[in-house]
DNA sequence: CGCATCCATAACGTTACGTGATGGATGCCA
DNA sequence: TGGCATCCATCACGTAACGTTATGGATGCG
């Protein structure tokens, strides 16, 4: 039997039952505007539609007032129901956004690991403590991969800005680049180095005489290009990607070498060896990596936030300089 | 600490959901597209501006692929409950469209009760097991007026279409009447009355010197308006809203009366008494009367349905023909 | 018998939300 | 390693949904 409507399926939407609940509890479509901040046409004609979309009325008109129907109160024993799941998820997601729930998959490289990351982690747990937080200790290109590959949300890395050989512009391509700090790259030398005691930006052109000390090849790269602009080829003795060693190293006076000054924060700078900035201003950016649009995720969002706030005045700010 | 975004109360709504389920679940706009039978900018737009509103991203755009975030599982992990509870709503709406739920409380006057009304309600309950009926007994103003006031859904009443004083026009404005049957209103005179044996549509103005018995106040109305009809004043000689009690009495010799076929088929016509049709062909009609709009109740529009069919060919159709 | 209340309707502007067309990025495969 | 197919974003555009204000009719009340 074919009844007149087509009867089929129905696609009922919360708003429908909002409105009808709210018309159900009031027992009025002006109260129940008023209520819903509507004006009373509005709830009027939205009644007037589903009744068209369900091809049942689901109020009855009846004088002054209004009645509810057979449908129109089963729609209003269900919006209960229905409402209430919303609201669940609607406060979940007010969760996310108030950061009492969230999750951010950190990447650093290694001389983060023990400086800048421990203060982010411990920020986040003192303001955040519902948000959960991983870490991942990987070189840049790794890092960077991972969240290119949604393997992490957020990495810390780094960037030469003066070398034009720098792969990390490239390895970063398509992602989003958030610079942070600058971090001055510093040269090493033994106490009472001539070049050293010559005045704090020391040249290196002066230096292209001694042994060098590099450190990870991608260090080791940066070496060659600060010489090169100097004027010079550097004449590599020891290489190790090894900070501590490297500065050992340049206490036992085997030669010079160039470290960031976050490296040398991490741990303390050894006694007989000395730390000075180049005249040539060496130095890289350190620099949070996100997928694009990922820096609006409220976690992500307060990571980055407080991530500037912790490297703000320099890289090592609050470890205390290295520069002498 | 202020976020970027307001952060108030999201408006979450269903079509969003379904929207990040099926995202979620197939892992890719265009199929979630192609399920939801849209098209895949729909979605894509969809999605932006539900993060555009959240103030945060659902997903990550991964190269080829796409991929949640906190939020989209939120959302994802949520859908199904709302969608089920909305779907429990739709489902239970769609019995009711179904007719395997619904209600119809009917009112009809007194000679229907033992007529058109057991029949209707057997239809009823065979066709449509679910369906609730309450049945009250009322004469049409009454029965109307509980129409109006919401306390019945379908009356089932008359009218003389004739009677420029009949008062049910009055009392159905603003009311949904459907005519469904002619009801005739037959002469009841004794077996071998001269006017009777004339010719079976009797003139009424052959018998303005009988006594006559009248019905109910409505009937008595009805009486005086057709003899007026006729050209005379009919002399009233019994009153009663009894109808068996109008048909004894004919058939005991006190007097001629106006029956309704219906009435008269209520009960068996008693021996000794002949129906005929009048020249004027005295009718009424039977009606159902709604409230506006409510025609369109499923259970009250297959109510309607079934009364139509019920009474089709004539009021008392399948009782049996109570005229000689 | 006004008066206040409640709902329906009309007229109108804005926004939401579709569609189709198009282009860029990516992964696959010979 | 170039096509090639796939997937998503964006643009331009039309329609329908949905809101508003203004207005009118019906009803119940003092």
């Amino acid at each position: 039997m074919a009844l007149a409507p087509p009867s089929g399926s129905f696609d009922l939407d919360s708003q429908t039952l909002r409105v009808v609940a709210a018309v159900a509890e009031y027992g009025s479509i002006t109260r129940a505007a008023t209520v819903l901040g509507y004006s009373q046409p509005a709830v009027s004609q939205q009644l007037k539609r589903v009744e068209a979309r369900l091809g049942m009325p689901i109020v009855t008109r009846s004088g002054r007032g209004i009645r509810l129907t057979d449908a129109g109160e089963v729609l209003a024993r269900h919006a209960d129901a229905v409402l209430t799941a919303l609201d669940a998820a609607a406060g979940e997601l007010a969760d996310l956004a108030g950061l009492r729930s969230g999750r951010v998959r950190l990447a650093a490289f290694p001389s983060a690991s023990s400086t800048i990351v421990p203060r982010l982690i411990g920020a986040l747990a003192a303001e955040h403590s519902g948000v959960q937080v991983t870490y991942l200790e990987a070189e840049p290109p790794e890092a960077v991969a991972g969240v290119r590959d949604g393997v992490s949300d957020l990495a810390v890395a780094f960037r030469h800005p003066a070398d034009r050989h720098d792969p990390f512009d490239a390895s970063a391509e398509g992602l989003t680049v958030h610079e942070l700090a600058r971090d001055d790259v510093l040269l090493l030398a033994p106490a009472g180095h001539p070049a050293a005691s010559a005045g704090d930006p020391v040249d290196l052109a002066e230096l292209r005489g001694e042994n060098w000390i590099a450190g990870c090849p991608r260090c080791r790269g940066h070496l060659l290009d600060s010489c090169a602009r100097a004027g010079f080829a550097p004449s590599i003795a020891f290489e190790t990607d090894n900070f501590v060693a490297v500065m050992s190293m340049v206490a036992a006076g085997l030669g010079v070498a160039l470290l960031p000054e976050l490296a040398i924060s991490a741990s303390a700078l050894p006694p007989g060896v000395t730390a000075h900035r180049t005249r040539a201003g060496d130095h890289r950016m350190l620099v949070a990596v996100t997928r694009p649009g990922a820096d609006h995720i409220p976690a992500v969002a307060e990571t980055l936030r407080l991530l500037t706030g912790l490297t703000a005045g320099g890289a090592s700010a609050r470890t205390g300089r290295a520069a002498q």
